[in-house]
DNA sequence: CTAGTGCACTGGTCGGACCAGTAGGCTACG
DNA sequence: CGTAGCCTACTGGTCCGACCAGTGCACTAG
């Protein structure tokens, strides 16, 4: 006892080497989006291993939504910005998995939406506002244009509303999380009877939203925001899961 | 006009369609956690492509945590339970690449731990209440034992609180994100002055969290633990950043 | 019956080969 | 002289065959 306290040796295998150099590059801002990374022919000299180990790593960094490469490019691989696919990649196989209800998703965009709202009503410029604004105003006009049509136009008014928010985290997580939720409702909306009248109450919900959003009331823009979502995704959920949402209504 | 409207074709890798094959088995359950892949050489039979090809797209399964390889197993790949690893991974580098300041990090915990507690006043059983209790309990036996042990007596605590939230979305992100915060203001942490003042007084709102939780008064323990983390982390992020983290506390 | 040894597999890596693309320079035509 | 079209030198995508270091299991020798 006392003696030298060894660590388990972890083999590590030559392609992640590859990948952490190349990613330690990206994160340090060494290589920025746009730039090229060399071809796979001069990486595998580069970092003195084959072609194959090269291709394993890039495979891995594609995945991770950090580079593209593209077949016949003169140039290497490109360095991508940051997007939130492989994000979302990853939640969406977390619902496919079964390992999340729809009730879960909804209740975590009522809890982002009402956050990202709270945060607008205190943060908001006259401009984001204005944005909110002509989203309603784009929604109404969609109402007889279909579901798809009034759908983007409810996305957009969502969107100024998390980009007023000011919090880029609660910006990704509540578009992963909508595409989800939407793609999971998508085959039952389609064979739901008219919703026009739920879309004209869904207008005016947003409205009262931006009213106290505009007044700097963030509680009650939150209330309301929480309110309009309950109603709009509660014929969704079975009547357990609707227990938990309605939790969040305090 | 009028005629066929053609799509573009977009060539699809032989990798990806290994890729999607198994990943649709996975995700529909024809194969689950525990289940061993055919072996490689197996794979390209199958999938009448070549060994790389079926190497390519393993990897691009287990970056995305779906399998796990071991050299020598004399099975194929490990199809996994799903873990929050990939999550964690692409979150963590969109922390890196900087497109994440602290501040929205923190903000980002304050809005789900505020809503995983307004939750757990509803749903909470007993053992859940039990269980909380003697995490703070912990918390008190280690304010002496070093930042690092109470540390994890803090995590039990918020840990058990998500749990009996009862949505398991908000548990991922919450163990994601303050993963990363934790990394990120740990060598800012191991260099401050005796934290144990600002320990007791985290105890005590901690405690207070709790008995607003067992009244039932989730709006009462949401704001308690908003300011609490907001005491415990303004110091920190900068003064803009602050004001930012303020306005979630009404 | 057990301890030890092979053997038949596994995944990891390498090297070379071919193909279908792309971009940019070059040529030949107007 | 300008431009349309070809040519070439690359790229990434895929395939093949080979070798190595591990692992698990059956078989064997004690």
């Amino acid at each position: 006892m006392g003696g030298p306290r060894f660590e388990p040796v972890r083999t590590v295998r030559a392609y992640e080497r590859v990948v952490e150099q190349v990613e330690e590059a990206i994160e340090s801002g060494a290589l920025s989006p746009g730039q090229r990374l060399p071809s796979e022919r001069e990486l595998m000299v580069q970092f003195s291993v084959s072609r194959s180990t090269v291709r394993e790593a890039l495979r891995v960094l594609q995945a991770r939504g950090l580079v593209r490469s593209r077949p016949g490019d003169p140039n290497g691989a490109e360095v991508l910005p940051f997007s939130p696919a492989a994000l979302h990649k990853s939640m969406t196989t977390l619902a496919r998995v079964d390992e999340l209800s729809l009730a879960e998703l909804v209740q975590f965009r009522m809890v982002l939406d009402a956050a990202a709202i709270l945060l607008a009503a205190r943060l908001r410029t006259e401009e984001q506002l204005a944005e909110m604004g002509a989203a309603v105003e784009g929604m109404r006009a969609a109402v007889d244009a279909g579901e798809e049509t009034f759908g983007a136009a409810d996305v957009a008014f969502h969107d100024a509303v998390v980009r007023a928010s000011g919090n880029k985290l609660i910006e990704i997580c509540t578009d992963v999380v909508r595409s989800i939720v939407l793609k999971l409702i998508a085959e039952r909306i389609a064979g739901a009877p008219d919703r026009r009248a739920l879309m004209r109450e869904s207008i005016r919900h947003h409205e009262e939203v931006i009213a106290a959003i505009r007044a700097g009331d963030g509680p009650l823009a939150a209330r309301l925001s929480r309110k309009a979502m309950y109603d709009y995704y509660a014929g969704y959920v079975s009547e357990g899961e609707r227990s938990a949402l309605r939790a969040l209504l305090e």
